[in-house]
DNA sequence: GTTTTTACGTA
DNA sequence: CGTACGTAAAAACG
């Protein structure tokens, strides 16, 4: 029989496997409502299911100690008899994790007088008599004497429970440097705290070794007892008994009386019910879905879709589209409507941002109207499209746009399968349709070859084939998605596309003439310190080159070297603010001005070129920009416009209303992730802090420096503002001590003092990345999900990236979601309430308005009640309005 | 000619 | 050795 027809006979060390994930996972971080701590049992379920799902074991059991007295403590009473107490967290937990394993209908077995590792052993034995493949998993070193060519043991690596490493006898030869079957003689000889057996002292495992290459075997070492050289040799001859007694006592029992036959342990379907009702008690969601998706034979989510391409179903051909017009039409929709009741295809073709053609599909027919502004006959589908009948458009935003410049109005958008497609992978998602469909179809999108001059006829794909991919895609990149993401889908981001879409074609009022005036100003500003600075050094370099920079600065002026980058030293403004600290030279101040006026000048310069013929600037946003889930800005990027100089600031006032308009209106919400961390890690200190209303850096700063708060000095405050702010991006000391300019000892300590007094946020970083770990993703408060695959990775680096990026995610992307929810609803009010004034730009946490005459209040007061209530937080949402001519006068 | 690297603006 | 982006110029590459 190949390993491969075997059976797989899984049997795990419960109590073990149980009391690894109880010290890997806060403990803190896994309790219900009511005080149950879970830790330990979610670890547990999340590696047997991780389990389940990559080895598909055919058979499986799970082994208890039934008590903690056996044959061994019979015979050395001191066996485990320094084991303190077992923590009173724990133990709860081993009689809920078995009434879990019930529920899944997974054999448990325990045995009185026996250790769970001995019914491993039986049950390996036995596996391996009757031909099956046996995975042993358990974190009792003991085990190890148990593999051979049909057993691998998984033990679970210091890290915790989410790594197991796999033990065959190859690994274990390279581990230990012996069989396994003599692994046991090793821990004879060195003997195992835990189990409170003393072996040889000064015998570690290279003696061990040593010694059992030398002379065989633990016995072959007795009997040459005497040749045995050294201090050892004398440890040896004197505590010999200690060795043959461990030895006795780690052998396992491989003939335990058990009241069943492998063949009771075949997998078996789970109890629905049951998993329902003691998950849900235990506040288990995610587990609860992982477990119903393994039941229902389905892998997860990504690894489905990731699977997708293998199963690639035969290519099928696009219908041909027909191309009805009038009462035609309106019956060709109609039935369409029947057929596909999730929602009709709809593909805009533009031309030079014009609606050309436009096609509607389901998944077996297409029509295709060549577009023609106004004509009657297409009557039908101008009443489809601004009805709410669903419609599934794959890149909705900018054929939206274009509809909406057409002057037709547009509703029911219910799916965007590219939208669907980044709440599934977030990172590396596919940009657009013709890669969705080769990821979720596995077919090839027949494109036109653009070198060929005259396309052949029909070989093109256009707008009904588009269509009809995106109506066939829907279903697919849905079933990818988990409950969570699905309802980010439906309830943020497809309300959100309309809003976007209306926002980009508005865009913002910008003063050329103000624009141009600065980027004179500037330029003559930086020509003057480029001057300035070649007088320094004698001679011309383009103070643009990094490369230039280096000769002048380290081989000319021969200052020290900075930090190394891939080509060389780096040049960047805080290295060159330290050069200038420790080796001043008026070269290093002029060109650092330098930078900053050809970086303003290089940014009014771009946004200059941007304003459209309408005076105004329409950004595009990137909707699956971020994989946090925030929004990027491009063609310009209005999210990274100067604020922090006054010269910066004067490319703000350059931002206006417009000439029908009265006021730009800003809102936006102060230190919301300082806010959403006060909420996720329930910290009661932080709590307080917000709910006092007073300033949090304040506040914060009287907690860790013992002050009263009027006590608190401006340089206390930067620090703790520092401090926070670094917090949610996995600050280091060494980084905060950069930061700060201080010393790590002070860096080092300052962290310290804000962990004691706010504990609970500590605890909460340190769950997610644990939680991470194995779950594989981090979630938002809504429900958003991000995956991060490095985060077990052995690269050191690639995993501590990981690891501060999953910090940060559900931080970043709940206010994300926070602001999602609060623009579609201003939006709703807004046009409900017939304003005339408008929202324009999303910063991130920062929202800006145009206001209309006499509308003022009422639209302040819409974006206020919006915003603030966009969630439900333990900490209110503060929002700052301010109004202004101008977008820097209309910051507060 | 295109891609990568460096630097820097924002939240 | 602090997250998330976009842009531009220089450098590196073919």
């Amino acid at each position: 029989m190949t390993d491969a027809a075997k059976p797989t006979l899984l049997v795990v060390d419960g109590h073990s496997l149980a009391f690894r994930a109880f010290y890997a996972l806060p403990v803190d971080s896994f309790q219900t409502r009511d005080g149950q701590h879970t830790n330990a049992i979610h670890g547990f379920l999340s590696m047997l299911l991780l389990l389940l799902q990559n080895e598909k074991p055919t058979h499986l059991a799970v082994a208890f100690d039934k008590s903690r007295v056996s044959f061994r403590t019979r015979e050395y009473e001191e066996y485990k008899g320094n084991r303190g107490e077992t923590p009173i967290e724990f133990k709860g937990q081993v009689p809920i994790l078995q009434e879990a394993l019930k529920a899944l209908n997974i054999t448990t077995l325990e045995k009185d007088d026996f250790e769970a590792d001995d019914i491993l052993a039986t049950l390996a034995a036995r596996g391996q008599a009757e031909g099956y493949r046996v995975l042993l998993v358990s974190g009792d070193r003991d085990t190890i004497q148990l593999v051979n060519d049909d057993v691998t043991l998984l033990y679970p690596n210091t890290q915790g429970v989410s790594q197991l490493k796999r033990y065959d006898p190859e690994a274990v030869v390279e581990r230990y440097g012996v069989p396994p079957q003599q692994y046991p003689e090793i821990a004879a000889l060195v003997g195992e705290t835990s189990d409170n057996l003393p072996g040889i002292t000064k015998v570690g495992e290279k003696t061990a070794v040593k010694w059992l290459k030398l002379y065989g075997d633990l016995q072959g070492i007795l009997d040459h007892i005497d040749e045995v050289k050294g201090v050892v040799g004398d440890n040896l001859r004197r505590e010999r008994e200690n060795a043959i007694r461990n030895r006795k006592l780690n052998r396992l029992v491989t003939d335990v009386e058990l009241e069943l036959e492998l063949a009771d342990l075949e997998a078996r379907p789970i109890d629905e019910d049951a998993v329902h009702e003691l998950f849900g008690r235990l506040e288990f969601k995610t587990l609860l879905d992982r477990v119903m998706k393994i039941a229902r034979g389905e892998t997860n989510g990504a690894a489905r879709a990731a699977a997708a391409p293998v199963e690639r179903e035969p290519a099928v051909a696009a219908p041909v589209p027909t191309r009805p017009v009038g009462e035609e039409l309106a019956a060709w929709l109609e039935q369409a409507q029947q057929a596909a009741p999730a929602g009709l295809g709809l593909h805009v073709e533009t031309a030079g941002g014009e609606v050309a053609t436009i096609g509607v599909a389901t998944a077996d027919a297409s029509i295709e109207l060549p577009w023609q502004a106004g004509h009657a006959e297409f009557g039908p589908f101008e009443a489809w499209l601004a009805s709410d009948a669903p419609k599934i458009m794959t890149d909705a935003k900018a054929q939206l746009k274009a509809l909406i410049r057409g002057g037709l109005s547009v509703d029911g958008l219910v799916v965007d399968p590219l939208l669907a497609a980044w709440l599934v992978r977030p990172n590396l998602t596919e940009k657009n349709l013709i890669e969705l469909v080769d990821r979720y179809l596995g077919e090839t999108v027949p494109i036109g070859d653009p070198s060929q001059l005259v396309p052949e006829e029909g070989s093109d794909s256009g707008a009904p084939e588009f269509a009809w991919y995106s109506v066939r895609l829907a279903p697919l990149v849905l079933a990818a998605l988990d409950e969570g993401p699905r309802r980010v889908l439906a309830e943020i981001e497809m309300p959100l596309v309309p809003v976007l879409a209306a926002m980009e074609l508005r865009g913002v009022a910008v003063d050329h003439e103000a624009l141009a005036a600065l980027s004179a100003e500037l330029g003559e500003r930086a020509a003057g310190l480029a001057a300035a600075a070649y007088a320094e050094i004698g001679r011309e370099v383009n103070l643009g080159s990094p490369k230039q920079l280096q000769e002048v600065l380290f081989d000319q002026l021969g200052m020290p070297k900075t930090r190394a980058t891939k080509t060389g030293y780096t040049t960047d403004a805080g290295a060159l603010a330290d050069l200038q600290e420790s080796n001043p030279h008026p070269f290093l101040g002029l060109l650092l001005e330098h930078r900053d006026a050809t970086k303003l000048r290089q940014i009014v310069e771009s946004l200059d070129k941007s304003i459209a013929a309408d005076a105004r600037i329409h950004t595009t946003y990137g909707q699956i920009g971020a994989a946090t889930g925030r929004m990027s800005s491009n063609d310009p990027n209005l999210q990274n416009i100067p604020i922090r100089t006054e010269d910066g600031r004067r490319i703000r006032v350059a931002f206006r209303h417009g000439a029908e308009y009265t006021e730009l209106l800003t809102a936006d919400y102060s230190q919301i992730e300082m806010r959403i961390m006060a909420h996720l890690s329930g910290d009661a200190g932080l709590i307080e802090a917000f709910n006092a209303g007073e300033d949090l850096h304040r506040f914060v700063g009287a907690r860790i420096f013992s002050v009263d708060p009027a006590d608190v000095t401006p340089l206390m405050r930067t620090k703790v503002k520092a401090m926070s702010y670094g917090l949610a991006y996995g600050l280091s000391a060494f980084g905060l001590s950069k930061q700060l300019r201080i010393d790590r000892a002070e860096a080092t300590q300052l962290m310290k003092d804000y962990f004691e007094r706010f504990g609970a946020v500590r605890d909460y970083l340190r769950g997610v990345v644990e939680q991470a770990k194995i779950d594989g993703y981090t979630e938002t408060i809504f429900g958003r999900r991000r995956p991060f695959p490095d985060l077990n990775s052995p690269n050191r680096v690639l995993r501590e990236n990981a690891e501060r990026a999953a910090l940060n995610s559900p931080i970043q992307g709940s206010a994300a979601d926070i602001i999602k929810v609060a623009m579609t609803g201003i939006e709703r009010d807004a046009r409900e309430r017939g304003l005339a004034s408008r929202m324009l730009l999303q910063v991130h946490d920062e929202l800006i308005f145009e206001v209309a005459a006499g509308e003022s209040d009422e639209l302040e007061g819409i974006v206020r009640a919006r915003m603030a209530n966009a969630a439900e937080l333990l900490v209110p949402l503060d929002v700052q309005v301010g109004r202004g001519a101008n977008w820097d006068d209309a910051a507060h």
